[in-house]
RNA sequence: AGGGCUAUCGCCAAACGGUAAGGCAACGGACUCUGACUCCGUCAUUUCAAGGUUCGAAUCCUUGUAGCCCUGCCA
């Protein structure tokens, strides 16, 4: 995942154990709770683990983490392997589910009895909490902690067989109600729950807690290298408690490292349900938002993801990565294979005053002139045009070189053309622009040799295909998120603007016939557009813009 | 008796006692049938702070400071 000079910490760790032959291989995991859809912050897991199997030659897991059946749901474990698929990470034929191991949990958490490492307990979660003592003051004994062996093995027999109620029963391991530790102040390693299970029905009624499961999910799968986030770092002590008095042979190690955030997007369940639900987006795949399904819909390329986490790079530091890296990533990915097509997003009309009236001849055009194996295609040309109407100035500043009385600029593809002038309607808007053309710049050059400094892009207005572009803002301008009616999170920062989606009509030259979902185009100097695969029709395409160019010409004030 | 973790350019991030990589962003300039792209150049005498050890410190020691996480029968 880097070169060999430069490894992060994972790799370092790996090396090491390798080195030392704590491990002979590399096998890592993906996971989740399948209890909602995946965003980019778990894109960084599910590839920092499957690239670290791919870079050692070793295995990669796909596991649902489904101990919990009251918040999970089987709607998203088709979404999350869809994802995860879609990212290229390959689990090959290693699906499993930690729902599957119960019954070696129970035999585990048996075990834990016998040798007096788990018992049964009375407590009530209010009596629990409060026996545990606090940062500063360490937990009081369980009342329950000095029944005999027999004694928790028949209570703890009774709960599988749902002689309790919810609550009325905990396994808690035995390890230190002083510890500094909290969590190993006897934690509770299985509970009571009368509820049926997406994957085991109603076949049990106590569950595992995460923290007794994992480790032995991990063991069971024989992972080496269980990586996870920061906020398992104080957890550790006690993954390598139950690995160790299970007495799994070659025990996992947990690695934690820092979860990637992206400025001023909104990665938390509760906030974009809130968004769902109040109508302000179209759903958990709107492109608005950072979803992978989002970004998928939006046009990103889970080339141009992968390309994102390799270059934000691995550590333990709790850091904040730039949108704009994401972009630069997806400019990068497509700029090779994006067709380079037509398109005017705010047209005029712009008219031939010397080319014949009724005329229209096909100009060849390259599709991408940095690959050649993308092709060219024929593109109509006649008498009246629309360009792009910032392309336009009656009075230019200096340095504009697109088009102005007297100016001469070349169509792309077609033909040099020196404006004449233009009409405008009663409040000084201008509604045509005419020019005359030479007819020996066929092509875009001129056989005497003069140059032109600049190039605009046109659509032929007869031949046209009408489109709907959206053009998302998701990089906020701080100072002017107020006035556009930001939603903010907690904390106060900024995490969407609902006005930020534009839509236009345009106009597109007739290639775009073509254009099936998922396709991928640059609009000359107006970014990368995706056809939207969700709203898009056989009659109506919709076209949702990836990303921008970097800023052209600004005019100067 | 509180514990754990982190701190290197605007944003990521290397460097593991031998004299601060790289990428993104930004800014110059060249080139251009996309004012994009590409190319070339600039961008940390200094690593949270203050002391100390050393010929030599981002790296070791001391003392501070700041941020994040932990008192679910969530994961």
């Amino acid at each position: 995942m880097s070169d060999s000079e430069s490894r992060n910490f994972i790799e370092a760790l790996i090396d090491k154990d390798l080195e030392e032959g704590v491990y002979d291989h590399v096998h890592t995991r993906f996971p989740p709770e399948p209890n909602g859809y995946l965003h980019i912050g778990h894109a960084k897991a599910i590839l920092v683990n499957s690239m670290i199997a791919e870079e050692y030659n070793g295995k990669f897991n796909m596991r649902f983490d489904d101990t919990n059946p009251t918040k999970e749901d089987i709607e998203f474990v088709e979404s999350i392997k869809a994802d995860v698929k879609w990212l290229g990470a390959d689990w090959e034929d290693r699906l499993f589910f930690a729902s599957n191991y119960f019954d070696q949990m129970y035999e585990a958490a048996v075990k834990l009895i016998k040798k007096g490492k788990a018992y049964v307990s009375d407590l009530t979660a209010e009596q629990i909490k409060e026996y545990r003592g606090s940062f500063t003051e360490p937990g009081k004994e369980d009342p329950s902690a000095t029944r005999s062996i027999e004694e928790n093995l028949l209570l703890f027999s009774q709960m599988k067989e749902g002689k309790f109620a919810d609550g009325e029963k905990v396994l808690r391991a035995r390890i230190d109600m002083a510890s500094p530790n909290i969590n190993m102040r006897d934690p509770v390693i299985y509970r009571v729950a009368h509820m049926t299970h997406h994957n085991t029905g109603d076949k049990w009624c106590i569950y595992p807690m995460y923290d007794f499961a994992h480790p032995i999910e991990d063991a069971i799968e024989g992972i080496t290298h269980s990586i996870c986030t920061l906020e398992f770092e104080d957890h550790r002590p006690l993954y390598d408690w139950v690995v160790r008095e299970l007495e799994y042979p070659n025990p996992p190690r947990q690695i934690e490292q820092a979860k990637m955030y992206l400025k001023n997007v909104v990665t938390g369940k509760r906030y974009i349900k809130k968004l769902v639900q109040e109508g302000k987006v179209d759903g958990w795949d709107d492109p608005r938002l950072v979803s992978i399904a989002a970004l998928r819909r939006r046009g990103f390329t889970p080339e141009s993801i992968r390309m994102f986490v390799k270059m934000c790079g691995v550590s333990k530091a709790q850091s904040v990565a730039d949108y704009a890296a994401l972009e630069y990533c997806i400019r990068e990915d497509l700029k090779p294979k994006a067709k380079r097509y037509m398109a005017v997003l705010d047209p005029v009309k712009l008219i031939i005053d010397n080319y014949p009236e009724d005329q229209v001849e096909y100009l060849s055009g390259v599709n991408n002139p940095e690959n050649e194996e993308l092709g060219t295609r024929e593109i109509p040309f006649g008498r009246e045009l629309y360009i792009e109407r910032e392309d336009f100035m009656e009075e230019p500043p200096k340095k504009y070189f697109r088009m102005f009385p007297g100016n001469e600029v070349r169509l792309m593809n077609a033909y040099f053309v020196t404006c004449t002038g233009c009409v405008k309607d009663e409040n000084g808007n201008v509604t045509e622009i005419h020019c005359t053309y030479d007819p020996a710049s066929k092509g875009g050059n001129s056989p005497d040799g003069r140059k032109v400094k600049g190039t605009i892009h046109w659509v032929a207005a007869k031949t046209a295909l009408r489109a709907k572009v959206r053009l998302y803002e998701n990089l906020i301008d701080e100072e002017k998120a107020e006035e556009c009616g930001s939603i903010y999170d907690e904390e106060g920062n900024v995490y969407l603007n609902p006005n930020s989606l534009e839509e236009k009509e345009c106009f597109l030259e007739p290639a775009f016939k073509e254009a099936k979902a998922f396709d991928r185009y640059q609009f000359v100097r107006q970014g990368f557009f995706c056809v939207d695969c969700k709203d898009s029709t056989e009659e109506s395409l919709v076209f949702n813009r990836i990303v921008s160019l970097k800023s052209s010409f600004v005019l100067p004030k």
